[in-house]
DNA sequence: ATGTCAGAACACTTCTGA
């Protein structure tokens, strides 16, 4: 089976672009980011017409997150993060298909960094370890796919040098992605691809996509019982090439 | 020379966030 995250990088801009990929990959259970809409905006009506039933968490305006699954609908599970109240972002959906958990994450950006949004970034990535170490003592498989906008090695940007200033990519951010894989997530795309250079995301600005000017943000981790089913990763990296495509690509593993 | 998008509003142009 196909298991996608997909930064979409608003839902009803994206809804053809989605509605082909769906059609054409046919994946099974597809979690996507940054619906920058509200609940009631989503395009149910066009997801069901593609055969998929789906979950969603949107939010006004900013990120907003999904899950969706060929021919069944997800069970939700948990929305957000427990340990901040004052947290009304919806980043985090975690649902269950067919006895497989899987959970639809949106990091927070952090930028710019130092200041107020990198320290949330940080405390809702130790709300995440929390929560990843609860699913870990279910002895389960579960998939953690998302937006972690985290380049966890040198080797997974096109360019160190742009991109050292970047939340992205400073220590305290590598740090707690890091710390996550220790609690014993296996990051499938590393796994396939142990010498990196493979990007996920390329920049609207600046002829990134022209330049190959990548870097991989878009990780899904595996549990041990899901790592154990891994078949193969990859990125579906044609599609950030269409028209009015998203700035993210789809990425992507096939599990037994 | 921050060169592109998407969404929203004191809205048809400018801002914010990425």
């Amino acid at each position: 089976m196909k298991i996608v995250t997909y930064n979409v990088n608003g839902i009803k801009a994206r809804i053809d672009r989605l509605v082909e990929y769906l059609t054409e990959q046919q994946p099974d259970i597809v979690c996507l980011q940054e619906l920058k809409s509200q609940d009631d905006g989503f395009p149910i009506d066009r997801i069901h017409e593609a055969g998929y039933g789906a979950v969603w968490h949107g939010q006004k305006s900013w990120n907003g997150v999904a899950v969706l699954a060929k021919g069944k609908v997800p069970v939700e599970r948990q929305r957000g993060l427990a340990g901040d109240p004052e947290d009304e972002h919806s980043r985090y959906l975690e649902c269950e298909i067919d006895g497989l958990v899987v959970a639809a994450i949106y990091l927070p950006n952090g930028n710019p960094q130092p200041g107020p949004k990198f320290d949330y970034k940080l405390k809702w990535m130790d709300r995440l370890a929390d929560r990843a170490r609860a699913l870990l003592a279910e002895e389960v498989p579960v998939v953690l796919a998302g937006d972690y906008n985290v380049i966890p090695n040198d080797d997974d940007t096109f360019s160190v040098r742009a991109m050292q200033d970047d939340a992205l990519m400073q220590p305290e951010s590598r740090e707690r992605y890091r710390a996550l894989l220790a609690q014993g997530w296996t990051d499938a795309l590393r796994t396939k691809f142990p010498g990196g250079k493979v990007w996920t995301f390329w920049d609207y600005q600046a002829g990134a996509w022209q330049r190959d000017a990548g870097f991989r943000i878009d990780h899904l981790l595996l549990s041990p019982q899901a790592a154990d089913r891994l078949r193969d990763a990859g990125v579906d990296k044609e599609y950030r090439g269409r028209e009015k495509a998203s700035d993210h690509a789809p990425t992507w593993v096939r599990l037994r």
